[in-house]
DNA sequence: GCGAGCATGTAAGTCGTTACATGATTCT
DNA sequence: AGAATCATGTAACGACTTACATGCTCGC
């Protein structure tokens, strides 16, 4: 599929321009697709001559002018169609769990580092999400949040991408634990 | 990094052809990289003629030659230096993410019927890295293995799979519940 | 006879990353 | 004065997917 969908969904949560939608996928679509700006750069015309979304040119003051995309009919459709076709597995694909599978052939003390980086950086993540999940609940509680709020794929993802972070968090650490007693027993 | 450094890990396990690995991929490498069989034969060549890898072909009776490959001393090098070197975070990237992002738009069925498919896969999945799991240990404690094995990495990696493929089955399972629930509701 | 497994590749096309390129305004 | 934010793009390269291509053996 690439980032074509991703990019569809994202403006489901309102019109946006390129910068705008950096920083959605830097944030909420984060869970579940990542994007570099150049990318979104390079698709948005791409989308808008499909016809898929319509841009608008937006002058501002003090400010560079803008570009502002949504949804059109026919990019509606097609996510429906998108969101109705077949898909197929997918798995984690991550360096540092490479580098982990390897961690015998090389001094452990650089990859102890890097887990623990990772680890700071998962407890970011989850956090933020826990945040985003708070503010979709606005006080109400889950049960009742999913079933009387109009977009609940936005929470359900994001409830995903929470727990993605936490198992991250602990595994990080769990592994570092595990390289760094085996370090010890070795001197 | 690319596809590169895997295979490199993946002969951690021992010598292997490329349709060896390609299961290898299949398998035990499935935790934290994919890879398809036409691109371990592209790249097979090119990490021989870079001197990380020696090749030698092997007759067989009954059976196409084959092409057996191993890590060189070259190649446990640069292996190393890539365990030492820094990674930058990964997110999940998945479809079937995408599609329950934009679940309004479009009827729940098939979108629901995905789901259970998907959590079939993941449930076989986890079970599948269970058994390898058990294997390694051979009836040893968990502890005791992370003490004394040669090799932990292999395991560290399974274990994150594991709890990847379960999470996976519970979240496809709830949100297939919740999406079945709202669509009881509307009828 | 047919499908599954063994065994390896090429070619075309799509997708994604990285580096390069610009320029105003606001905050410290 | 320098960094961060707003705002958008191009070009080159590297990575990955999909389709095409071949052919033997073993078990059912």
């Amino acid at each position: 599929m690439s980032i074509r969908h991703a990019v569809l969904a994202a403006l489901l949560e309102g019109e946006a321009s390129g910068y705008d939608l950096a920083k959605r996928f830097d944030v909420s679509v984060a869970n579940f697709w990542h994007a570099s700006p150049q990318q979104l750069y390079a698709e948005l015309p791409r989308l808008e001559a499909a016809g898929l979304i319509s841009g608008q040119t937006v002058r501002q003051q003090g400010r560079p002018d803008k570009r502002v995309y949504r949804l059109s009919g026919q990019g509606s459709d097609e996510l429906a169609a998108f969101v109705s076709s077949p898909s197929r597995p997918t798995a984690i694909r991550d360096d540092l769990m490479v580098k982990v599978q390897a961690a015998e052939v090389a001094d452990s003390a650089p990859l102890i580092a890097a887990l623990e980086e990772r680890a700071g950086h998962a407890e970011r993540r989850s956090a933020l999400y826990q945040q985003l999940l708070d503010a979709m609940l606005a006080g109400r509680s889950e049960r009742d949040y999913l079933r009387v709020a109009d977009r609940v794929g936005p929470y359900l993802t994001c409830v995903r991408g929470r727990t993605f972070e936490q198992e991250n968090l602990s595994w990080y650490r769990w592994t570092a634990e595990t390289l760094q007693a085996r370090r010890d027993s070795v001197s």
